[in-house]
DNA sequence: CGGCGACGATAACATGGGTTGCATGGATGG
DNA sequence: CCATCCATGCAACCCATGTTATCGTCGCCG
């Protein structure tokens, strides 16, 4: 149930056991299963459980009062949503569902325990917390200094990598289950600079999209166009942990 | 001497005079003065102490290899430029100063002792990292949704109240000790641009900035322009707590 | 089976913001 | 007291990206 979650923590450090198991009791406790597009949880509600992606992508997103939206971040297997926000009144922004995803909603008490009796996985957490933290201000630099090309693909370059870390790529191939118009929305463009952008990166011969999967022929080249530097996600071992390819 | 951290926290909670002494002892351990246009320290550096910025601007920013940089934040007295990074290996970005700064270097023991021993402040650290976090989130949203105008606009309101939580405002006017090149990397736009953005605040009667003065004559009317909304600084009493004016 | 809505692709045109270049004025320092 | 530097201000031109519109395909549902 947690895989994904105890393979992202052991990017930081190894978990005995006894961490994974108290992992996976925490996950079981209660699972949601939602479909594509809706809200796990909106700007204003109180904070309330914890809530865990298990399978499928959801993203943090915020709104303008006159309709425009930003994806401020790409929630993927493992991710956890609002980790540590219960002491809040209200939530900042909203979490929505881009596919069909599954989600662990873990009790507060539940995280409360695993923080103050699992040094290891409080460690890990507090990680967590930390890459996500240089992921956002990474996502900062990217709409304020790249243009549409470099932007498109770094951001294809840090999911990739993401999703690496935890197990979800095939060689050179992992799902891409979100439309040109929530690339826009995540990358701040229009849905027409975001198809001309993809476009040039196929005639680079950078990327292969084909429906919901996406393959980076050359990853280096890709990351050399994009300016991108894998040190601010801070994985552990460099090169695949795992990959769906091996047995 | 922590003056401005303190009453930044107490935005959350109130706290006993045992923490205030606390957090004033671990901000005079050690302090160093900088000038303008130094850092306190770059990417790729080890974390070491936890740098508190008692008096002065400074801010993070990520340089691209070609030379473009982004100011991902800004960091005003009151805020802690490396909280509990010091599990990581490296620094993910950098952090400089903008004017004089002081700040004070806070052994890492130090910090564990506060958030193990004064859980008051210990929570109220915790709130802090998700009201950067927030904010980071915020200036995603600034950069990938609003245009020139909205976005000085928002950027303006956002150091204005952030200032005004710590009592460094005076009526409507604070400091703002920083020139527009360093706008224009905070908000991914040119210098001319910037400079082109404020004439027009300026003209429409939104903003007076004379010298390193900023005056905001109606905040709720800059705030309508900057489709601003201040949930995401979770500050916790509305209106200003503190003003230089008073006595 | 047929129609409808979502998505991707593409073209024509509009515009916000970037770039270059230069002028002005206030501070700083020799 | 002049030279220099840095910051602001401003104009002309250009390009990256936005806007609007049309079309084809696919999958889904009635």
């Amino acid at each position: 149930m947690a895989t994904y979650l105890i393979r992202k923590l052991e990017q930081f450090t190894a978990l005995s056991r006894d961490d994974k198991e108290a992992l996976e009791r925490a996950a079981s406790v209660r699972q949601r299963r939602l479909g594509s597009r809706e809200d796990i949880f909106r700007e204003g509600d109180a904070p309330g459980r914890v809530n865990l992606i298990l399978d499928g992508w959801a993203c943090r997103y915020k709104m303008l009062e006159d309709g425009r939206r930003q994806i401020a971040a790409f929630l993927l297997p493992g991710d956890l949503c609002d980790l540590r926000m219960f002491i809040l009144r209200q939530m900042d922004h909203s979490v929505g569902t881009l596919s069909p995803v599954t989600v662990a909603e873990i009790p507060k008490d539940a995280v409360i325990d695993l923080t103050d009796n699992y040094p290891r996985i409080s460690r890990a957490l507090w990680w967590t917390s930390l890459v996500e933290e240089a992921i956002q201000r990474e996502w900062t630099t990217n709409l304020g200094q790249r243009d549409a090309l470099e932007r498109m693909a770094h951001l294809l370059c840090e999911v990739f990598l993401r999703l690496r870390a935890v197990g979800l790529t095939a060689g050179l191939s992992c799902e891409l289950p979100i439309t040109q118009a929530e690339l826009a929305d995540a990358t701040g463009l229009s849905t027409v600079h975001v198809n001309r952008t993809i476009q040039e990166l196929r005639a680079r011969g950078l990327v292969i999209l084909r429906g919901k999967t996406l393959s980076i022929p050359d990853l280096d080249a890709l990351q050399d166009v994009a300016l991108f530097s894998a040190n601010y996600l801070h994985l552990g071992r460099v090169g695949r942990e795992y990959d769906a390819n091996d047995v």
